[in-house]
DNA sequence: ACCAGCGGTTCAAATATTAAACCGATTAGG
DNA sequence: CCTAATCGGTTTAATATTTGAACCGCTGGT
């Protein structure tokens, strides 16, 4: 593990539900000598990617990731080219919407619009990473990775996080064919309890998966005409996400996913 | 010079204007061993920090920066807080305004709205650094900073922009004397031709500069109205967003700028 | 008055980083 | 159509940087 590898997985520490995190708390986590993490610590606030609140010397993250996030949004308006359609998404559910970005093994939120239509609704966090195999966003991903990259991502122990989640790898290549034919997947409480998911990948020029948008329900207001409605509405925004972003939809039966 | 910190200096030769550099342009901007460049992008890019246009091999900017500063700003709204203010000042003042953000020895771009009064009208690059000496901002932000921190601002060759740029270190502390009476500093083309300036301070909770509002606009409508008036605005931006950020002004004659 | 934990420092030992030459592929020019 | 230059990327021994245990002084809780 490379130096700047180590330095730059400090700042996945950080998260909407912890922005501060102490220099001894950090080390602990990560693994890393107390003395490590000083020096990482300071490099990256030398640069503004964290910068220490001053009274309790805690750190958080950076100005210079604004910055930067600026620049790229700026000639590669990923996320603003994909707002009106969330926004259109949300206005026609009524329910919580979400767009994510396919990483190295995991989803991590790009964007989400939390509805204002109930006062119940389901919750996200800003730039939460979560796993592939137990959203409905995940499982849209994988129905349509490469098969190898798809087994790859499945091959590690598979995390339980409801009742409902399946940790089964079988059980999980099954229902991606599943979701492979429907073009859409669900998942009833297999990442949250009481929530329930929709989505469907979102595609690169190249015709791989690059994301996905969903919807994520109060499992007790899914019912058949609303999943029939949110369906159509996932599809849609998928294909104008996909689109929008130069994407297109693979040839069906390519891209690896058959036999 | 760290690994760390080389690693994450690269990031800034991106820009706006420069979206995407291969990897033997980025080794002779940086001045570092084209090997060396190579080992820190693909430690950038394993992270998401940079990504690979697929068909060119060139790299541009990746989307971790935006996952970590929609976190940042999901919890520490710096942008979103002062966007209303920024957009009043927009339409009162008919002219594009900038909000930048003091980094080491510069100026930071965190967020402008161009205007849409005028066909003409000053333009703005997103996430764009500029020095201190040559801009309303900056000679905002130099004029009530610690004395210290002011002399060792100007402590190298001052850059010249246009014609009218100050290149001369007492000419421009001489300037600064008049910003700290006026709370506001103006610099008629001085960091672009064409272009004049204005610009107020935004305090921190330690009454220390974090940064500055202003408005740009095309010199040929800068008049004694319109200057009044867009003082007015600038000052009442200012005095908003310091304290949206949790701000106090600091006391008259402290902040080591008097003596 | 204490102890435990904090952020930060030190320095010899251990490890990762560097740079020159080299590679095959691609592009530009004569 | 052939040459030369440049591209992104790889390899290597030589080297400079990183590491971690023990140690600061300080603060906050008991």
């Amino acid at each position: 593990m490379g130096t700047v590898d180590k330095a730059l997985s400090l700042l996945d520490y950080f998260s909407e539900s912890r922005p501060e995190v102490g220099l001894s708390d950090l080390a602990r986590m990560a693994g890393f000598d107390k003395a490590t993490v000083l020096r990482l610590m300071t490099s990256l606030a030398d640069r503004g990617f964290v910068e220490q609140n001053v009274t309790t010397s805690k750190y958080r993250l950076g100005p210079a990731l604004l910055r930067l996030a600026n620049i790229r949004e700026s000639t590669f308006p990923q996320k603003a080219s994909a707002r009106p359609i969330l926004q259109r998404m949300s206005e026609e559910s009524g329910e919580t919407v979400h767009l994510m970005l396919l990483g190295k093994d995991s989803l991590e939120t790009l964007d989400f619009i939390e509805t204002k239509a109930h006062a119940m609704r389901v919750h996200m966090d800003a730039g939460e990473r979560i796993s592939l195999h137990a959203s409905a966003s995940g499982l849209a991903c994988l129905a349509f990775m490469p098969e190898k990259q798809t087994h790859q991502a499945l091959s590690g122990e598979l995390e339980r996080f409801t009742p409902r989640t399946l940790t089964d790898r079988a059980a999980v290549l099954d229902l991606l064919k599943a979701v492979r034919q429907d073009g859409i997947a669900e998942i009833d409480q297999g990442f949250e309890d009481g929530v329930f998911g929709m989505a469907a990948p979102i595609f690169s020029s190249h015709g791989a998966v690059t994301g996905s948008v969903g919807i994520a329900t109060p499992f007790t207001r899914m019912n058949e005409p609303f999943r029939k409605k949110a369906r159509s509405i996932i599809q849609q925004a998928a294909n104008d996400i996909t689109r929008a972003w130069g994407g297109i939809e693979p040839q069906a039966d390519i891209g690896g996913t058959a036999a």
